[in-house]
DNA sequence: CCAAAAGTGTTCAATGTACACCCATGA
DNA sequence: TCATGGGTGTACATTGAACACTTTTGG
């Protein structure tokens, strides 16, 4: 509000800018690479593509790709890293209207990419259920948590007193290039979190949704089931989470019961109180 | 464990990278800066360095440097990006022994710094009282968060019930070169949100501690005052987070006073329960 | 003895959890 | 009218805030 990123520049400045060679310095590669999250079916998904380049051809790995640090010939230079990581991403795959992205964080060691320095910002994006990809389903697809092995499929929590056993058979069977395994678990274990003190959950769905939809992307995201009473009723005292329109879902499900009110996102960002992933069991 | 940063490579891998020419993109500057952040005398401070070079000579900015990709003359390639954050901070003031680094995120916006693309990592390092930088005190500084503006000194929380009008009367004073204000204030935010569910408190602290000295650096970060009756319960009630030594602190204080227990940091990373700052004011 | 700081006991309110129950709808 | 899922009432345990009080030290 104070002109915060308009430093005033007197004539020295002016002349020492003029005079300046960018390309003095020995640089890195910089990219921005996409963990893509959703919920299909009740599993949670993120988006992984096969490499179609060397190194590391056919492996899976995030959507990502370099950001345009200046105007060149692929286009204008990205603003800000966030468009360049919605830039790489809707160059392979159609995106929702309403999404939430966030940075994750910035990875270079060494020895991450065999061809050369690499810093790669991550980004996570938390998006409702998306059709898949418009390449054919071999280059890209949404690819579940629990077949990506490394703990990101398991739901343990910090604490570490749950002792659930609802795991799915499913053992690794998927190997990600690069240390993108280790993105993906990060961006796992940022959504879970952020569930628990944000009203984030509803990115995950559409404009209008369910209590009972609400739960169960908790349920997916966390692993685990909520017991749907008290659930039902904490959204409802936390304020600002959800806001009635007034209407009611179509169908109450497959068989019988009682139509759902339906809600649309409200405007609180934090939770207060959060919903806390140490507690609440499934009822018999 | 199985594997991860080791990918296999076939014939053909092998002779694409030989033939890879990394001079190929045309790239950004990668720099790393630190919010390094310390207590001294119950008021928090960030550490600041007076620009000594163009652009924006002689402004307040926070150290850092250009990540060192590759081997080269000023030295070898730094192997990840938390060594780059620690070379540029060891060159221009002394570590401690114990300190917390932690990444804060990835500042990339186009017009960030009037040279050329440079892509910021940003880190937050927690430290100990430290000793005044060795440079003289005109070129490196500690600095209270207070005189920064921009919302930094605030202990507005994000529910926004607070109302506590206990700030100082000194007015933002200090403007930071590029984008840096917005960098230290999320480094501050970031440390008052770790302090809730973390028991990074510790970091600010010598290896043993009283509680009373702990709470101070809740009041210190948080801006407000706790209750050192409960305050002092809910540690001890918190698994892991200190542990006694059996010792006391030498002097309970300048008058006269109960000598304190001592205490080193517990093995826990994270808080259960969490310590919640929307609550708990101070006695009468 | 008095003041000051550390640390404990206890009460009361707020919250979280479990379980019973009623409501609305489809087959 | 029965099964199914949505939604509410309520009792009980757990937690947190406030305040009174005891303990230990220096002057």
């Amino acid at each position: 509000m104070t002109g915060e990123r308009t430093p005033r520049q007197d004539d020295g400045e002016r002349r020492f800018l003029d005079a300046y060679d960018p390309g003095a310095y020995a640089p890195a590669a910089v990219t921005v690479d996409v963990a893509a999250l959703t919920i299909r079916a009740g599993v949670p998904h993120v988006l992984l593509m096969r490499r179609t380049a060397r190194p590391q051809l056919g492996w899976w790995a995030l959507p990502g790709g370099f950001v345009r640090a200046q105007d060149g010939p692929d286009g204008p230079a990205d603003p800000d890293l966030p468009d360049a990581a919605l830039r790489v991403l809707s160059q392979k795959t159609p995106l929702p209207t309403e999404l939430h992205l966030e940075q994750l964080g910035t990875y270079g060691a060494l020895d991450r990419d065999p061809r050369m320095r690499v810093i790669s910002v991550a980004y996570v994006l938390l998006a409702p259920d998306l059709p898949d990809p418009d390449t054919d389903a071999d280059r890209a697809a949404w690819i579940p948590w629990s077949v990506l092995g490394h703990g990101i499929g398991d739901s343990r929590d910090r604490g570490g007193h749950g002792g659930g056993d609802d795991d799915r058979g499913g053992r690794a069977e998927i190997e990600l290039a690069f240390d993108h395994a280790r993105i993906v678990a990060d961006a796992v274990e940022r959504a879970r979190s952020k569930l628990e003190y944000t009203a984030l959950a509803t990115a995950f769905l559409p404009p209008e949704f369910t209590i009972t939809a609400l739960r169960e992307v908790y349920e997916a995201v966390w692993g685990r089931p909520l017991h749907g009473a008290n659930f039902h009723r904490k959204i409802l005292a936390t304020p600002g989470f959800v806001e009635d329109t007034g209407r009611l879902a179509d169908r109450g499900g497959s068989g019988g019961g009682r139509r759902a009110r339906l809600y649309r996102p409200g405007g609180a960002a934090f939770l207060h109180p959060p919903l806390l992933r140490g507690a609440q069991s499934a009822p018999a």
